[in-house]
DNA sequence: GGAGGGAAGATTGCATACAACAGTCCTGGA
DNA sequence: TCCAGGACTGTTGTATGCAATCTTCCCTCC
């Protein structure tokens, strides 16, 4: 039996990044608890988590609200994720990692290709996390992860591949086929290139390079 | 009055990065709780957010060790901020900071040097800290600082200073003022290539690119 | 009519008590 | 002598109650 802490944490995670729970809504702890069937502690505890993951914004003695993004946000975060990222990719592509390792990158692509055939676009963002975290996690960088984590949740919560036309939609999946294959070839600066790529036509899509406002009032 | 949570939090923080609490070692909820004159409550939530910072690491249902960092990890993190800061210097170059943020730049640069000739390593280490957390704010970018913190905490641990000949300390001091005069003048290209050559010294200095063992068993 | 102050309500912060789990030590058996 | 099993002890995880703080609304005064 997991710890409640955890069954908090990963409930409140998953109504967030489904929308469930509204960016800029408020997050009362008694009430949270009442719905969880919890105590508060648990339920601050993952509060504090989700905080530190940058999902929410804790106050003090204010409580927690989902957090908003802005078109600045996403600017810093796709930012640092074309900064990031490639390197994750490099590091991959030299490290070379074994079979079984690209059989998974290779399942997850033709998942997500299937995915976007039935027009499941929760499934292919899920799973275009899953993907990406698998690079990142074949870096060999074990502070990687965890750095990346917050700004890996933003383009989940902005439903990234809801604003995708076809031909766009096409091209990230050939992004991620093409990342694979750069990395098992163990070619670091294809891998690198690539990824940028991706990460760049991500950006662009969503318009995170031009400045545009996404936020609105509570 | 502050929040007993921020005391805990601070004064385990100031105990880790002294080396009061050497690495390694147990942190048990009660009897910190004891020593700091709190419950446990608040000691709880210091260490999960030391454990957020990276500096503590908790196991469930088996508490908090203070971490113990491997030549494997200095490499990783001085990687890491290779790729960040001077994407940050660059940044700040960009944004022309204003002539008080200079000031107070050159002010830190100064103030270095003096502890320098004082021989005061404890101090540069804490005035470099800022230094370099300065020029990451002035890089506008508001996820940077969160993103870098765990990484900016290894350095103050491992004591990077004391590791330092007189030759590198100097040039150490000349980087920062180098590295002010190019986000002076407003050239992204000059001051990141200064701050990766700061990095880059820094991570030669502690043999971090060797992939040397500073571990030991508890 | 608008601004300032204060009281009431609601919410977070902290302390304490109890429950559950992990590690250790002892005992019994092979 | 060594291994296995189980109780014991100490620690973390969770629940609950109280104190402190913030928010809101209303009343008073300008």
């Amino acid at each position: 039996m997991p710890r409640a802490t955890d069954t908090a944490y990963e409930t409140l995670r998953r109504m967030i990044l489904s929308g469930e729970a509204a960016a800029g809504s408020r997050l009362g702890e008694a009430e949270l608890a009442e719905t969880l069937g919890l105590s508060r502690t648990p339920v601050r505890e993952a509060l504090q988590r989700l905080g530190a993951d940058g999902l929410v914004e804790v106050l003090p003695h204010r409580g927690a609200r989902v957090v908003q993004w802005t078109g600045a946000d996403l600017e810093e975060i796709f930012e640092l994720r074309s900064l990031l990222e490639p390197y994750a990719a490099a590091r991959a592509a030299r490290l070379r990692p074994d079979e079984p390792v690209l059989a998974e990158l290779r399942g997850m692509c033709a998942a997500m290709e299937r995915a976007v055939a039935d027009g499941d676009l929760a499934r292919v963002a899920q799973l275009n996390a899953r993907f990406h975290a698998a690079v990142i996690d074949a870096s060999g960088n074990r502070r990687l992860p965890g750095m990346l984590t917050s700004v890996m949740h933003a383009p989940l919560i902005v439903g990234t591949f809801r604003r995708y036309g076809a031909d766009a939609m096409a091209r990230s999946m050939n992004h991620h086929r093409e990342l694979v294959a750069a990395i098992a070839a163990g070619d670091p600066a294809w891998a690198e290139s690539v990824m940028r790529a991706h990460i760049r036509a991500a950006a662009a899509g969503l318009g995170a390079d031009q400045g545009n406002q996404t936020d609105e009032e509570t």
